[in-house]
DNA sequence: CTATTATTTCAGTAATTTCTGAAATAACTG
DNA sequence: CAGTTATTTCAGAAATTACTGAAATAATAG
């Protein structure tokens, strides 16, 4: 690998967490490399800094791309493609966010829901059935509430998160004053 | 496997999802076993319904101690090991939280720290430095935010997820009186 | 203490996943 | 169009991970 120790440190680290995550090595090694690139790189240039085969890379960038997280584009006079991450790390959350979304939580949601419109004849059942209840319910309340707070632009989102553990309070006030409404007392 | 379709499907899904997280199909069937179940079970009753050997039941289990998600109790006048979750679905997802972040979260945080600490000398490192820095600043501010809102009890919380997009509004009025002090503007 | 039962460890095997090089396909050039 | 370069696919090799049965260890009972 032909990439500062920084990068390089940064790349290794990647490839290791991808390895705990269902994403293979090869996919966080390439996608650290792109996000701590200020160019967009091409196969060859992915392959020789990591030290792949083509293949590897081509295939590492499929799935990448089937995350929607990697950016094609063309140089002018250049036929080759080259690949990029968005510029912003929230962007990036955010896409990764959507995805597991589709990908591991609306698939949960939905054999949950088949499981609760049985009618079960049998203790085990009805108790296997009330906890699959109450894991369905919070399920549905976190994504509810990631997508509410996914539409917030990056501003208030930090101005949210900064605000942190006074949310107890704001929550409090407006018990008061019953402002806002969806919430229920 | 000797399970109910209800309780079978559940535990069936289960398993794949832990494939995709960097936790294996047996793990993830063993916890959705337990979960579903209304009394602890035994090694060997696990082995018998996944139908998998006993050591392989073991090591999962110890892999779930080690997430700290398993209770372990004896029963009167029985000298093997019963294995329960929590009741509640919310403990369970606030120890994984933890976990995760102890084991993924921390480490990263840590590399990235390091990494910031460098003065590089060349363009490419700049770059790099400057996108790592925005990476930790969206990490850091996710957990603390995280981190604060693990530490409100069950009914705030409630509150707060479905207060949802209302939350925007609220941070409108708490800017115009000023109220928290905490967020910047 | 010895016998019995429960649990863990671990070396080897099985299964799966990752990765490569070669071949096929696609995209472009002149 | 033919020739060239870029990209993808894919069968099999390599590496990794999961799983088992047997042996070792631990715990309890009598």
């Amino acid at each position: 690998m032909n990439l500062t120790p920084l990068v390089q440190s940064f790349v290794l680290h990647f490839g290791e967490m991808g390895n705990r995550w269902g994403i293979n090595r090869t996919v966080g090694q390439i996608y650290a490399l792109l996000y701590a690139s200020e160019k967009p790189l091409n196969t060859d240039e992915i392959a020789e800094a990591l030290d792949f085969s083509r293949s590897n890379v081509s295939m590492g960038l499929k799935e990448l791309d089937s995350w929607r997280l990697i950016k094609l584009q063309h140089l002018p006079g250049d036929r080759r493609e080259y690949f990029s991450t968005p510029e912003d790390v929230w962007v990036i959350f955010r896409t990764l966010a959507d995805e597991r979304r589709k990908r591991e939580i609306d698939p949960t949601l939905s054999m949950l829901r088949d499981a609760l419109l049985l009618d079960p004849d049998n203790a085990a059942d009805k108790f296997a059935q009330k906890r699959m209840g109450s894991m369905y319910e919070l399920i549905e309340m976190m994504t509810d509430w990631m997508a509410d707070i996914q539409r917030l632009d990056e501003q208030t989102l930090r101005k949210l998160m900064k605000l942190g553990a006074a949310a107890q309070k704001v929550l409090e006030l407006k018990g008061k004053f019953g402002f806002g409404g969806t919430a229920d007392e």
